[in-house]
RNA sequence: UCAGAUGGCCGGAUGACCGCUUUUUAAUCUUGAUUAAGGGGAGGAAAGUCCGGGCUCCAGGGGAAAUGGGUGCCGGAUAACGUCCGGCAAGGGUAACCUUAGGGACAGUGCCACAGAAAACAGACUACCUGCCCGCAAGGGUCGGAAAAGGUGAAAAGGUGCGGUAAGAGCGCACCGCGUCGGCGGCAACGGCGACGGCAUGGCAAACCCCACCCGGAGCAAAACCGAAUAGGAAUCACACAGUCCGGUUGUAAAACCGGGCGCGGCUUUCUCCGCCGGUGGUUCGGGUUGGUUGCACGAGGUGUCCGGUAACGGGCAUCCCAGAUGAAUGGUCAUCGCCUGCUUUGCAGGUACAGAACCCGGCUUAUAGGCCGUCUGACUUU
RNA sequence: UGGGGGAUCGUCUAACGGUAGGACAACAGAUUCUGACUCUGUUUAUCGUGGUUCGAGUCCACGUCCCCCAG
């Protein structure tokens, strides 16, 4: 399950409705054009950081969603697990995520980490 | 060469790094996890959910009826179909070919607005014609004849031509259409031939309907098992409360128990037969679950070949195993090359469709950049 | 995933298969010193594509979008 490092080799995932409810009840987050970061309570915060994946309808069919969900889900595996504090963590796919440079989606992760001060080295 | 018609197929490729899921083998231990190596990992429509079937439950099976729904030329294919194949008819096209919910209008009911004399028992109106009467005449009246003319309309009671007549009329004739009968070809739909009739039966059934055939309902979130937790409910109302006979065991007896028959109630809308079960149904209150496994991928299966059949399709043989997720895997990034378009033409730029399995299969419908391979028709040119 | 229902002016709602009507809104005019109220008039629609029919909002087929129910 974890490594000597202590986080494990895979991020484990939101999987509950309720979970999710949770995340957005606080009302943290931070919005960028390629994706919108929403960041859960301290105080409740798991010992390594979890995320959760949000594809709505209103992007696109079902082809869109799921490749805007697997870049999201390639970015946070490669981020979180490096630069993030133990947290929840809901990543929401907008329009552009599909189609957007893969470089320009990780700055705007970074900026939002760095923003909602969860970043760390 | 140009313009068309039609059938089938494909629907990007390779490599590097980092991952996900499933499976096989091996090792380790905490016996279900980790690690390592190897194999598999979206479509022609996976879509819409419009039909058909398998499978599961409603305990199971048979018959009848009602209601409701579907299909509708004929023959065949199929597990089945509203699908497919072959044929017929009608319509369109120079043609290849295409399109068609294409049974019944003499079983009955209904509708045909406006316009028009009339919209369906044909008969009334205008107009026409011979005779008679009135009138100088124009014209009027009347006994009859006849249904040819009447601006409409989507549609007007066979059409065109000739004869015929006072005027006309299938009144007669020719051709076309229609109907009936006969025999011929075809399994049939139907076709064509001959004779006769002398025109009858307007349209709408994707209006109700009639006829023929088909259909029980719900759906893998079906259903089964394991585990945890909680409960093995309470109140009230309605309905039914039916028992009896026979045999056996215990017993002094009364009686109790067991089995069977008849009866009562329930078992998909109703009835019924076999069978099964023995209280059923409604309302209110209270309590609880949302984990795992199976179902679940060897199948009306794919590929190749041979045989039968015009074809759909069927059969034989050989060979292959080819997705299985559950907040839901099948990917992310980079590079090189295809293909298309443009140009500053030997290189750069842009583009590369529609779209993501969820129990499975056969179809239909809809979306789709671009490309490939046939077959056929018409026109033009050359030989 | 399965089942059911619907779509008519900008909004709400009518309409036997036969000229798509009404209310509110908008616009213009009248009234008023100006505005409101009131009165008169005008504009605007059958979800899309095909089919049946002489003629479809209506009947049939396919598609698009929306809503509801089960869980």
């Amino acid at each position: 399950m974890s490594t000597e490092t202590g986080i494990p080799r895979t991020l484990p995932t939101l999987r509950r409705r309720a979970e999710f409810l949770a995340v957005a009840a606080t009302g943290k987050k931070w919005v960028t054009p390629g994706l919108i970061l929403q960041i859960g309570k301290a105080d409740n915060a798991p010992v390594h950081p979890r995320f959760g994946l949000t594809a709505t309808k209103k992007i696109g069919n079902a082809v869109t969603r799921n490749r805007a969900r697997r870049r999201l889900r390639a970015l946070a595996q490669q981020m979180l697990r490096q630069h993030a504090v133990p947290r929840d963590y809901v990543l929401i796919a907008r329009f552009d995520t599909a189609t957007r440079d893969f470089e320009t989606l990780r700055k705007d992760l970074t900026t939002a980490l760095r923003k909602t001060g969860c970043w760390h080295d």
